[in-house]
DNA sequence: TAGAGATAGTTTAAGTTTCAATTATACTGG
DNA sequence: CCAGTATAATTGAAACTTAAACTATCTCTA
């Protein structure tokens, strides 16, 4: 990209590199991804969790927050505003006061089944710009890439 | 993941299975990147400004947005926060009124070459975790990703 | 050359994100 | 048993993001 000016050993650069390639195609997917969930009323990340809801049931809100990677006071709002809209509610944990379980409402499991394979469609309409093979080594790549950072970096990622 | 309930075809299933990989790696990446920033008392795009600016010198708005994948009206406030800050700086653009140039003040050139240096090596250590080799082949992918998204959907990316 | 349409940047409203502080509850070692 | 500590969720403040509406300016064409 930048043609001149700076350099910081190969080394550096590479990964520099890298991740802006990263954040690039993450964010073009991003794109994609929202403007045809938002044909369907939701955000993003209301998105997300009616898709984990629905995929693997009710759970607590700080399993949610683990499963997206987000910090806990967040999931507070994204619920808040699912459950205004009575696709998601909550319900006391018994064993432990302090949690609350989350789960779809009969409106929110229906929308779900409903808009889920078409934006699996979307997403894999996307990814065809890549061969079946060249799918299959980027995700093994991704995949290493993320264990490996789990693993090397378990304190800095909370 | 889903080890249960529902499959809508292998191909969708694979393409969503990269897709939260993609997701996943990207947001641990971006977390550590963020955290290292902060010590700097930076977020993450005003650093993304200032190492734009400082790479490749003056810009406009709207060039800046463009490579920040950014909508503009996004822009305005990261680059008034960075101005108050006293790290950019606005200017007129002569030749065409409606523009505006952005560019860093001595304080912002001066944080760009101390803090650069050190972020790189934060991020090729996180990269750390593939081998060389891996690392190329993974950056070859997303760079025919990215480039296939851009080509295959140029409408509804802006 | 005047008007129509395009473009650069800002503003606004709604949503998301993080961090830090708070509340309520659970756990645990002396 | 109970004081200290840890955990689940919420709240609040500051920043970011998007889309849409708006202003100012430019450009193109009839």
């Amino acid at each position: 990209m930048a043609s001149h000016s700076f350099s910081y050993g190969t080394k550096a650069d590479q990964a520099l590199g890298l991740w802006v390639k990263l954040a690039r195609v993450h964010a073009l997917m991003l794109r994609l991804s929202a403007r045809d969930i938002n044909r369907y009323g939701l955000t993003q990340p209301q998105f997300a969790v009616i898709e984990s809801l629905g995929h693997l049931g009710p759970m607590k809100m700080k399993v949610l927050g683990a499963k997206m990677l987000v910090t806990g006071g967040n999931m507070t709002v994204v619920v808040d505003n699912l459950e205004k809209a009575g696709l998601v509610e909550r319900a006391r944990c018994l064993e432990d006061r302090r949690a609350t379980w989350i789960r779809l409402t009969e409106k929110g499991d229906g929308l779900f089944k409903k808009i889920f394979p078409q934006h699996a469609e979307c997403v894999a309409g996307a990814l065809s710009v890549l061969t079946a093979k060249e799918a299959g080594e980027l995700s093994r790549l991704l995949k290493k890439f993320g264990m490996g950072l789990q693993e090397k970096f378990p304190d800095q990622l909370r």
